[in-house]
DNA sequence: GTGAAAGCGCTAACAG
DNA sequence: CTGTTAGCGCTTTCAC
């Protein structure tokens, strides 16, 4: 292992010097800065995260906590905040939760505790009291991406907005008998719940501004899944039941789930039925599906940036942040048949 | 924040007995290691990640190097890693390369040789001959996942074998036009490209074995995204040329593009064409197609385990690892028609 | 079984 | 502008 004092014998100097240089601080001069960056360079020196973090206390890592990596948006997300740390020269530290339980609790202890990272970016994770309570002792910044939690700050949409603007949508074009498939049992992974919910109560307010009522038997579960999603209107196709004129998906998975079934079972969207999700997903392009895009990316990016800005001493930002969401119409909707 | 002598004022005892009675060294009688314990919950106290990596030179953590976050195979490997460092209380490093070029470089060197982790597990990443130097020269145990790459230990599936074995699926049920849809261009974003190679192998030697001569014209570019795929099987069954009867995808997402197209054009899966893919995603299933499955996340977990083995200074495993494919029967392929 | 002392590799405060 | 001196919080000899 080449240290820094290497490198300083390698040209001559301090080991301070050396380290002032590879910082580019300033009080050192040009030339000195490039003898040294050429002598590390030549030698492979690389700094060592756990010698330069003991002393200055920071671990120039942010930990980033999902519930689950598999997720389209978490993915999203995580590319997000990876674009700004890579710049900040920061890096990351990925805590799965998966769960709940005592494996969570012990991944919650895991690398936050031990101060992997400098502060903490939770996506979509409904933090216990208790641990909500040993996150405020540590003291680290934290920002919730994906959800509002009761005491943090965070970087979502508005999910009442998004719910009743995609529903509105579909009111807009005639549409009075609206499915909508939800997530629910969220809580029991540890995520939380507010999103499907926030999503369903501007779905039933856009339905009441429109004078009509909300009809619980018009809402099924599609547990934020495809699969889950296309067997729960399969039953309701398959029942024969009478079918309603448009679906709003509180996610495009869902809405994906929900135009294969319908696929499947001969019906046309949206000459049939008209079809809505939320989020963008890489695929409702493919699909076609109209959708009221959201931006994990940014919410990543700007998640980050709130949290190195509060790293690097800059005021830091109490509120939340909630960004816009906007309709992209590729056509899985249409006005209601007379 | 409460360190390791807070605790042995606590106990009334030496930090080094409460060191080794944290880490449950024998030499420390069971009542007192009972009673450090204690006293460490009591206080809070977190071991010092930096602390204890500087003077035992492991940083317990594991460096996962990816293409992206965002796609569906790295993704599951992610979660298979997770849940062996979580059982082995490692953390996890996670380093987006993000294409190539300066940030590359950046996002390399970053985690990498400022030693975060003691072991790098790269993810279908193919290291240029420089950095596999660099990787060298720190002597830090390395896999790869998913790809073989020359010079470096892998886990990961036989392509050739899973190609052909996919193709002669589809020969066995009588097919002779077969198209594939192969990836491509993956050096571009510094990915290995022996994946779509070696499934592109199999088809040929598949079709070969069986007396069909190989027609350059029958593998389209689906560049590993369902969106391409789609496009180029419009392009293609909008071209008005003769169709081949069956499509073999070298991946799933390729695949559910191919057959979004052919729905879209009034063409059946299977009675008109028959599709098969590679992977089981995990929307195989909703899609119902046919496809020879393999498991990232066992890939994930095999590779992250013999990392941890030779870490623990158990003899490392010197070979690569190939695990198994098995085939998945929906009902998207079907004889072909007389 | 337990404690005292030394030091991991680096940075920060203070001199010069 | 550069060097010297301490020490970050923990583990590890080496004593006892």
């Amino acid at each position: 292992m080449v240290g820094i004092e290497d490198v300083a014998r390698e040209v001559g100097m301090s080991a301070s010097t050396v380290s002032r240089a590879l910082r580019d601080l300033p009080l050192v001069s040009q030339q000195t800065k490039q003898v040294v960056r050429a002598a590390a360079d030549r030698l492979g020196y690389v700094r060592s995260a756990a010698a330069s973090g003991l002393v200055t206390g920071r671990a120039m890592a942010i930990s980033v906590v999902v519930p689950a990596v598999g997720l389209w948006f978490y993915s999203q997300v995580i590319e997000g905040v990876d674009t700004v740390l890579r710049q900040a020269d920061y890096d990351m530290a990925l805590v799965n939760l998966g769960g709940v339980g005592v494996e969570r609790e012990r991944a919650f202890k895991r690398s936050l505790l031990r101060h992997r990272g400098d502060a903490v970016l939770a996506l979509c994770v409904d933090f216990s009291h208790e641990e909500r309570e040993e996150l405020r002792q540590l003291g680290l910044p934290v920002i919730v991406v994906g959800t509002p939690v009761r005491g943090l700050r965070f970087v979502g949409i508005d999910e009442v907005a998004a719910g009743y603007q995609a529903t509105q949508h579909l009111i807009d074009l005639g549409h009075r008998d609206i499915l909508h498939l939800t997530g629910g049992a969220e809580e029991q992974q540890g995520l939380s719940s507010r999103v499907p919910q926030g999503r369903l109560t501007g779905y039933e307010q856009a339905l009441r501004d429109a004078g009509i009522p909300p009809d619980p038997g018009r809402v099924l579960e599609g547990r934020f899944s495809m699969s889950a999603s296309r067997d729960v209107v399969d039953d309701l196709v398959e029942s024969g039941s009478p079918l309603p004129t448009a679906i709003f998906a509180a996610s495009d998975e869902m809405a994906f789930g929900a135009m294969l079934s319908l696929n499947h079972h001969g019906l046309s969207v949206p000459d049939d039925i008209s079809v809505i999700g939320i989020d963008n997903h890489v695929m409702a392009d493919p699909f076609g599906l109209t959708t009221l895009a959201q931006r994990p990316f940014d919410q990543g990016v700007e998640g980050a940036r709130i949290l190195l800005d509060e790293l690097a001493g800059r005021p830091p930002r109490k509120t939340s942040l909630v960004l816009p969401v906007h309709l992209i119409d590729r056509g899985s909707t249409a006005p209601v048949r007379a």
